[in-house]
DNA sequence: TATGGATAGTTGAAAAAGTCAATGATTTAT
DNA sequence: ATAAATCATTGACTTTTTCAACTATCCATA
């Protein structure tokens, strides 16, 4: 491990910019981040046939909490036409599946087959390490205050 | 001031899927956090003609650090064709201007012209009364940290 | 000083993602 | 009962992203 430098295809030569003012930008940074473990994660998930997010979703649907797609797609950010594609896809490889939600025969609970458990299990253990490439310069402490810090703008509002 | 649940379109409610294990998700924060501020940002922007994209190209023009189009789209992670479009965009409008490089005359600078430093001003001030808005969850204090975490990961790997 | 290979910006096409309105089934309120 | 609202779904449409050319310019070296 003498050079890491030339090696890589997303690494960045010099950053002069770096001066510019909106490098102090939450949003800014917020999205350079994201983007640069965008990459590393969808290469890591590449191997299951999941990108960043057929994996959310198959992480909700794997979870016990049963949620609807409607839920899924508030929690995701995404529209719920949105969750119906990836879900579709999802369940034609057999990882996930529709069922009637209990009280309201309107909304599907999706969870995760057998299969898709395991095949999340992995794509877990991969995103994990994807996740530490790109924050591999914080230390661990760090990386656990920078979360707390994320988990505390996002649901802290009103509490 | 008795309930802001209702009122404002992007509020959340109730959330349960909180306790899902992707909830300690690094890449999965800083989506979420991201499309939170992306939604804030670009309702303030919209005024002066302007998205999150614009914006940050402006800033970097409207920096005395000279940036050149390709230089912009490695900081930006974005495609060199689509910074084209901004800036197209951006000159059409009187808001920045293209020069040949000094050294490099393929290359092109970026500046703000007289009326784009004005623009951006006052885009600027709306863009941070909208990140307050999105870190509302936050004290002052932890802002600061976060960003500092957030560059920290961005620019101290391998330093 | 020519020749070849790389790089900056630009263009255009194709794929992917996001937005939005309409629909049928079901629930909730009146 | 009836009316209004909600969930999943579909389809149209727009925007964004990705990628492969292409021209002009730079750089290395024979």
């Amino acid at each position: 491990m003498a050079t890491d430098v030339d090696d890589a295809p997303g690494t960045e030569p010099a950053e002069k910019l770096v001066a510019a003012p909106i490098s102090q930008d939450a949003g800014f940074l917020l999205a350079k981040l994201h983007a640069a473990g965008s990459v590393l994660n969808n290469r890591a998930l590449a191997g299951f046939g999941l990108k960043e997010r057929s994996y959310s979703v198959l992480a909700l649907a794997n979870s016990d909490l049963e949620p609807t797609q409607r839920e899924m797609a508030e929690f995701l950010s995404l529209d719920p036409s949105q969750i119906v594609a990836l879900i579709d896809e999802l369940e034609k490889r057999g990882l996930v599946m529709r069922a009637p939600g209990k009280q309201d025969r309107r909304a599907k609970i999706v969870s995760a087959t057998a299969e898709g458990s395991s095949v999340f299990r992995q794509a877990e253990a991969a995103a994990r390490e994807a996740e530490s490439a790109a924050l591999a310069g914080l230390s661990d402490a760090e990386v656990g205050e920078l979360k707390g810090l994320l988990r505390k703008a996002l649901w802290n509002r009103g509490a």
